[in-house]
DNA sequence: TTATATATTGCGTATAATGCAATAAGCAAC
DNA sequence: GTTGCTTATTGCATTATACGCAATATATAA
């Protein structure tokens, strides 16, 4: 019999009709993937896509099933929104990690859920750099942190995606700092960088620099997201950081976002010890925010961030 | 994430509220059933039911699952419906064996269904004794046999219940066949019984008479369920038949049916081989006959038996 | 008390799922 | 053409899961 998990891939095939991408979405390996489809053609007894190494197709059977995974998918989840409700609610005290930044971005709609739900629950929310934000987890007591997702998932920790910031390159817009005269918008290699001290950006812009073989030139380091884009504007070099936070800052008119569509995604997840699954109250928040998730994203396409 | 198996055996519990009853629908054992109800309420961090030795009841978060479970059950039903006419029509010959007796029960809509489904399909229909149909699967180029469902599951055959007869015990209504004076209504012992040569109905009779401790006294043994009702109409003695054979019966005003309530019931089943499972006929026909069984029971309780 | 019925759990085994690495095959650029 | 990239699939070893049997614990009935 079908397995929701195994409707839900298909769902994601649908969606990039390309295998590699949809197992990377299910986080899953492309070889499971490939074998959950034959599995549920298998089981359905039909052939929900044509797949060749040029891609794949979705059938007429196949779109039949997809509708199905999509109303199964969503009864699935008012389900549990329903059941919730069942759930004696959570009391006690609930320790959340997360940057300044993410803080704004993703506390107040998380919060506000949760209070419908739990209103026993008391949350103690506690910001700082999310460079190692991970650790807090082992030693200070903390349930969750919203943290920038590590390169190589930890074997001990569990996550939910939040949501996927794309990058933005960004310069000064006054022509009055010339910047020494450098072309920027052609050429990486040796251009003054604001750099992040550390953390997940510090090594990802690393990395961008060197797949375009550029000598990484770092003017500055700046502790804080926010900050970087106030030097940027006042002149003291390039920087790249979450287009959000461009978006949102006071500074927003005085840098221009230079054309630079390789940047990666800077993704930010919900992340608890995999050791404290079982705990009722972590598995309840875990799935709110596997829930809500979906919302961040509709939030950051339509700038309505804060408004709770 | 939930699989479609784990709801449909959720919703057996709810039906019979009784694990052991439940697993057995199921056909699985009721260990598995039992870690299967752990698991879904892991899953859904609820509590479905409370279980202790005295039984089972299902909890208001349980009946909300049970809502989900028969809706994503019915949508997928109706999703094999929809793939069936996406599948290429059957070509070739079906051979089905079974017994005169289920023929005009199950074969009307069965082969109604199939020749919408799959107009090209010839299907060859041969009736005779069900006590050894099963051998037909073997030998004899059979692809499905309709027979009672033998006592301890076969290794190589895979089946699907089609039904579940009531048995009934019957008398002839004439006074002028005392039957010796025996006051057949309190006592098994000795009376007077007319019996089917062999076969499924047979033995379950010995053995139904070996519980109450009785002696089984063989009057008659005929051949064909529906000659019994002939026999014991004309005062040969007492029978015990499938309920629904009197019902249809010429003969059915010249009996009474006894009140037994502890008859087993008569189970009929759809069979094919395990080794065959793979082919798409056969897997095509298996699960028509097991989307629409359920409809036998209703045909069975209005009576409504050959009007197509 | 004994017998029957209930659900659960320990344990060994069988089955299934998973990811890695290798493979095959199309496509594009040179 | 050839090389390099991308695509999906498959062999294999490992791990996880599912399963049923048998034993257990507990309640109900005789």
């Amino acid at each position: 019999m079908i397995d929701l998990k195994d409707a839900a891939q298909f769902l994601r095939v649908c969606e990039t009709e390309n295998l590699t991408r949809a197992a990377l979405l299910s986080k899953v390996s492309p070889s499971t993937l490939s074998r959950t489809l034959t599995k549920l053609e298998k089981e359905l007894n039909v052939k929900l896509c044509y797949r060749d190494q040029k891609g794949i197709v979705i059938t007429k059977a196949g779109r039949l099933f997809e509708r199905f995974a999509q109303d199964s998918l969503r009864n699935f989840a008012l389900l549990q929104q329903s059941l919730a409700q069942e759930i004696a609610p959570l009391k006690g005290t609930l320790k959340i990690y997360c940057s300044v930044s993410a803080s704004y971005i993703f506390i107040p709609r998380l919060l506000s859920e949760l209070r419908l739900l739990h209103p026993e629950l008391e949350i103690s929310l506690e910001t700082g750099d999310p460079a190692n934000a991970l650790d807090f987890l082992n030693h200070d007591g903390i349930d969750f942190v919203i943290a920038p997702k590590p390169k190589e998932l930890n074997e001990n920790i569990e996550l939910v995606d939040l949501i996927a910031f794309p990058l933005a390159m960004i310069a000064p817009r006054n022509p009055a700092y010339p910047l020494n005269g450098l072309d920027y918008t052609n050429t990486l290699d040796n251009i003054p960088m604001v750099l992040p001290e550390r953390g997940k950006l510090r090594t990802d812009i690393e990395d961008y620099f060197k797949t375009h073989k550029a000598k990484l030139n770092v003017l500055s380091q700046v502790a804080g997201h926010e900050a970087i884009v106030s030097m940027v504007a006042l002149g003291f070099g390039l920087a790249i950081v979450p287009r959000i936070i461009v978006d949102l800052s006071p500074f927003k008119n005085d840098v221009i976002i230079l054309d630079k569509k390789d940047l990666p995604d800077f993704d930010v997840a919900l992340c608890h010890l995999k050791s404290r699954s079982g705990e009722p109250c972590i598995k309840a928040i875990n799935d709110l925010a596997f829930n809500i998730a979906p919302s961040f994203a509709q939030d950051l396409r339509s700038r309505k961030l804060n408004n709770f």
